[in-house]
DNA sequence: GGTTGACCTGGAGCCCGCTCCAGGTGAGAT
DNA sequence: ATCTCACCTGGAGCGGGCTCCAGGTCAACC
């Protein structure tokens, strides 16, 4: 299999067909190839760079940074370094929300025994 | 220190001067106390309450969660046990973001090194 | 006794990220 | 032939969670 039609795509990336439309819309996904009909068709290639949107976006990165990436990725290679930079500042923001998510379920456990202790 | 002036409560709590009038005006937070002049003076017991409602937030619990919480807590001791039923479901809802977290960090340490091995 | 400045209220506005709608096209099933 | 259905486009609308504004009141310092 190597094109998807927009209810494949929907099925695959779990993004709805309104978020691909409104992705390619602002330019998150490049224009997607279109059959005689008009409809969209999409490449294995805009399937996978729908995966890394989809993770980018699952892990909290605003839509204007997935822009400047997919801007990145489309100027070449040269900008390689670029690309690394964005991902390892993502990263250490992804390792601030665990950080942040674990020391708050602590609260959230002291408070549950708490009221355990209650009853 | 039993009694704080609004800049005080947003000094102590994080949240925006606006964001408490308005967690008052919707019932996150009951009516608090007025001075001569009509102007806020939080409690200690409003400032503790309002670290709760944080530490909910920040885990991603919205807010007509927190008002279903923030009403059992009115309604009397006897709601202790459902609330520690609300506070062990958003625990785990709290886990399942970690971990997916944790999962979607792989993916984009494996695209770090994918763009490295390019260098 | 005038000027800040912190605060008040009710209500409008804003940003994000979609989601929905109207009106239309073309392909395939009955 | 006609109906259904998946899709198209441009643009409006929405829900969540604040944030800002206008117009006003006190209090406190110079």
């Amino acid at each position: 299999m190597s094109v998807y039609t927009p209810a494949e795509a929907v099925e695959e990336t779990g993004f709805s067909l309104d978020t691909l439309r409104y992705y390619e819309k602002i330019g998150l996904l490049e224009r997607v190839d279109r059959n005689a009909a008009g409809q969209r068709r999409f490449s294995e290639e805009d399937i996978g760079w729908l995966g890394m949107l989809r993770c980018l976006r699952d892990t909290g990165m605003p839509i204007a940074t997935m822009l400047r990436f997919a801007e990145l990725v489309r100027a070449g290679d040269h900008t390689v370094p670029d690309r690394i930079r964005l991902l390892e500042e993502h990263d250490r923001q992804v390792q601030a929300q665990i950080a942040n998510l674990a020391e708050r379920q602590g609260y959230i456990h002291r408070k549950i025994s708490y009221y355990r202790s209650m009853l």
